[in-house]
RNA sequence: GCGGCUAUGGCGGAAUAGGCAGACGCGCACGUUUGAGGGGCGUGUGGGAGACCGUGCCGGUUCAAGUCCGGCUAGCCGCACCA
């Protein structure tokens, strides 16, 4: 150890050694309690950013302080290898998507070695090597056969600039979630995910994830959306169609005046064809599919509408009513009809005001202020029910029950649930994925490639254009192949899977990753599974954690895990901001990760980030506050060595307390240990843990200016660098070394602290008098109540404080405080 | 519109079960070491002359509120014509 903190060498030097020894390889050991912490793989774009710096410094910490506290622990790294970009520097730069996306996981290997994260790299796995996507075709055929993948014709969303098609769960704000192009419609025959059957678990099962934030739990729930309500349907006049409605509010049905049906509603042509309103409501119908989603959603108080000319028949009423299309009307959600409620839906309100319809009341809020006559906008308030032949007088939600009761003895509706969640569209038209591992053959129809197969190999013999349909069907190799039913000459599929699907399952293949025979086997799995910490960025609250959520489940009722949720606990961690903004190049305020390496290390780095904010929260990137860091490391390190220089046979061992400062060294050690256990194991809370290892820094420094117990002062620094372990590997591993202890430093045991060395002989406590800080008194350590009062009754300054006041009340809490009510 | 989160010095943040608000770090000031600079070491640092006042705002509960309750305001995030 030179005099001098060279950090630069002093990571190279241990990264060698770890790498050597290889020494954060982990196998099942059954004797041993096991902990699978893991951090979301990173899409290997070649270059690391602070998000994912922030991200492994998270979860290094915890695993190392997992392995130190004797948990046989899993901390496995990989590379969520398949995804667009590789495909555009293929267009771009004319290199092979592989080659392109090899050549940044190599980058990125090498830039994560450099942080000296606490990996098994014998467990790394890449979604894009064929050992990989060879089980990701598997699970895709199990799935098949089970009836939870499926083709089907729809329209779908379309990302003209992307070329390919989107799930509803990538279309933001109308946009598509990578390139922010609007999005448009195209009608093709697609695969689809089931993910619809696992609603409702998907749902029921978010309870009993307690160690899963609120925020991310509560927006799984919107987007799955289900709402309790009913069936209703009408009849069509002097037509055979019958049209069904969904409604929450079947107690106003009543109220209803016309019928909106989505302009895709599939009935619609045939009731017009022939008759006047055919024009305008294909005029109406076309202008719609050309819409984006943007432009459809952003008028959104002015309605538009076609009426179709036909009537339905209120099946309570039996009166007839007007129907419409209108956009308003989504297809997707419900049954694509609703019966129009004006005086009880805003929307419907909108819509009967702008083609003046019939407004009924029958709904009387009973509120003075509001005429139901007469509404100026609907009314959604709770109320009795009018107007509502043999439902009047009933209480609204009552008869939400009742009515839809009714309906279902009479065959006319039922009580129903339905959910905004759609099935997985999971085809893309890209090349950079894993195949979909199907056949069409004129006779046997779709037929699974045979699983001895697998895997089905992505072609190099391919053209990127960057338009029109998949790039595989430029292959002349790809597509021709023989029916795995019939064997007559067959069709590949040609488009690829969603990347999505590829990062639904990577946990469990780490348990198990090498594994040539079985995606991975049962055993392992249950061994190491679930994982016990993930950790990640809130940008997957939905797309991520639903569709792995949704693949464990499918999985455990394939019999292939034994646990329905695949993640015991979830930390969001918070993006890393610089001047109150997110780091981005446009703003030119990115700080690279590799140039805060070269100037101060792996370890300063690593502390920083931890130190600066908790790890839910933004962390505000301060370089001032990164030199901050660099010279706590600093000031550890010259303490280190000059102990060794002045102290070198001094070592940790039983010492005696000679006196108050080695009591309040004592005390400070001891305290130290409790409160970085607490932080890191039970909160996170990394930076308060740092902190108080800072404190006892700057204690010991005092320390060593007076007259130093060198074998108590040996155990405080011997303590220190096994605390700041976790924290900043290289340089305690350095410092353990130079110290001449046995060992590495990583795989010490984590200390535990002496319960009596944190009793003092006397603390000091407030006194308040009405509530305000008057006065401190010491008390002895182990002072009851009384002990306190008795004290404090006594003591000259508290007399002269209650003096000629009248004391009603005395409240003491023992180690705390005192509180005396006087008047 | 609906739902969630956040609000504390000049700044990042701390206060874990209602009990000394501002730990720790940054910045700043001063002292010290040094030929000087840098660096190190140390002291001080919410406001106010003071009794006191201070955790976005108004109110409440309590002996005691940053923390609990009710009502706002602002900012961020998610969903959004979901019937």
């Amino acid at each position: 150890m030179l005099e001098k903190y060279n950090f630069t060498e002093i990571e190279k030097k241990w990264q060698q050694i770890w790498e050597k020894e290889d020494a954060f390889r982990v196998s099942e050991d059954p004797d041993k309690e096991k902990y699978y912490v893991l951090e979301m793989f990173p899409y290997p774009s070649g270059k690391l950013h602070m998000g994912h710096v922030r991200n492994y410094s998270i979860g290094d910490v915890l695993a190392r302080f997992k392995t130190m506290n004797g948990f046989n622990v899993l901390h496995p790294m990989g590379w969520d290898g398949f995804g667009l970009p590789a495909e555009n520097a293929a267009i771009k730069h004319n290199v092979a998507p592989a080659d392109w996306t090899w050549a940044n996981i190599s980058d990125m290997q090498d830039q994560l070695k450099q942080m000296g994260l606490s990996y098994d790299w014998n467990r790394e796995v890449a979604t894009c090597h064929p050992e990989y996507y060879r089980w990701m075709q598997w699970i895709f055929i199990q799935f098949y056969k089970k009836g939870l993948a499926y083709k089907k014709e729809s329209q779908v969303n379309w990302c003209p600039s992307c070329q390919t098609v989107l799930a509803n769960e990538q279309v933001v704000d109308g946009c598509c979630e990578r390139c922010k192009s609007p999005v448009g419609k195209k009608d093709l025959s697609q695969w689809y995910f089931k993910i619809t059957d696992y609603a409702d678990r998907l749902l029921q099962n978010l309870d009993t994830l307690d160690g899963w934030p609120t925020k991310v739990k509560t927006m799984q729930r919107n987007w799955i959306g289900k709402s309790k309500g009913a069936l209703a349907t009408f009849d069509v006049q002097d037509r055979e169609e019958k049209l069904t409605v969904f409604t929450t509010r079947i107690d106003t049905i009543y109220g209803t005046t016309f019928m909106v049906l989505a302009p895709e509603y599939p009935d619609v042509i045939p009731m017009v064809e022939g008759t006047e309103y055919e024009a305008p409501v294909r005029e109406y119908i076309d202008r719609c599919a050309h819409m984006t989603e943007i432009e459809r959603t952003s008028t959104t108080n002015e309605k538009t509408g076609v009426f179709i000319g036909r009537y339905a028949v209120n099946p309570f009423t039996k009166k007839p009513m007007p129907i419409y299309i209108s956009d308003y009307v989504l297809m997707g959600y419900g049954t694509g009809a609703v019966m129009g409620v004006p005086a009880h839906d805003q929307r419907d309100f909108d819509f009967a005001k702008k083609f003046d319809l019939e407004i009924i009341p029958v709904i009387d809020p009973q509120d003075p202020e509001v005429d139901v006559n007469d509404l100026k906008e609907a009314c959604a308030a709770e109320g009795v029910l009018i107007n509502s032949g043999e439902f009047s007088g009933m209480n609204n939600k009552e008869a939400i029950e009742k009515i839809a009761l009714v309906a279902k003895e009479r065959g006319i509706g039922e009580p129903t649930i339905t959910y905004r969640l759609r099935d997985w569209l999971i085809s893309r038209q890209r090349y950079w994925g894993t195949p979909i591992p199907m056949i069409y053959c004129e006779d046997c129809g779709w037929v699974p490639e045979k699983e001895e197969n697998l895997p089905v190999m992505l072609p190099t013999d391919v053209e990127f254009t960057g338009k029109g349909e998949s790039p595989l069907a430029t292959s002349k190799t790809f597509a021709d192949t023989v029916c795995p039913c019939c064997g007559k000459p067959a069709k590949r599929e040609l488009d690829t899977m969603d990347t999505f699907l590829d990062s639904s399952w990577y946990f469990l293949r780490y348990t198990d990753a090498r594994n040539t025979e079985q995606a991975f086997s049962k055993e392992k799995a249950d061994y190491w599974m679930n994982v016990d910490q993930y950790i990640g960025g809130v940008e997957h609250a939905i797309l991520h954690l639903m569709y792995a959520r949704f693949f464990q489940m499918a999985l455990y009722d394939l019999g292939l895990t034994s646990s329905e949720e695949p993640f015991q606990n979830l930390l969001t961690q918070g993006m890393v901001i610089k001047d109150g903004a997110k780091m981005s190049k446009s703003l030119g305020n990115v700080v690279s990760p590799a140039e805060i390496i070269e100037k101060y290390g792996a370890d300063t780095a690593r502390l920083f980030i931890l130190f600066a904010a908790p790890p839910e929260r933004e962390l505000d990137w301060s370089d001032r506050g990164v030199e901050g860091s660099f010279r706590f490391l600093n000031r550890v390190y010259r303490m280190v060595y000059d102990f060794k220089a002045n102290y070198e046979k001094a070592v940790p061992g039983e010492y005696e307390i000679r006196n108050d400062a080695d009591r309040k060294l004592a005390y400070t050690l001891n305290y130290t240990i409790k409160k970085v256990t607490e932080d890191i194991g039970e909160r996170f809370n990394f930076n308060t843990a740092i902190s108080s290892i800072m404190e006892l820094v700057n204690e010991m420094y005092k320390y060593r200016e007076g007259d130093v117990n060198e074998t108590l002062f040996a155990c405080a620094i011997r303590t220190l660098v096994v605390l700041l372990a976790p924290f900043v590997p290289h340089v305690t591993e350095e410092m353990w070394e130079h110290l001449g202890y046995e060992g590495r430093a990583y795989a010490q045991s984590w200390p535990s602290y002496d319960p009596d060395a944190l009793v003092k002989d006397t603390i000091e406590i407030v006194v308040q008098i009405n509530g305000k800080n008057k006065a401190k008194i010491d008390i002895p350590g182990d002072a009851t109540r009384d002990d306190m009062l008795a004290i404090a009754a006594e003591d000259e300054t508290i007399r002269g404080l209650t003096e000629g006041k009248n004391v009603i009340k005395t409240i003491a809490v023992p180690g705390r405080l005192i509180n005396i009510v006087a008047k």
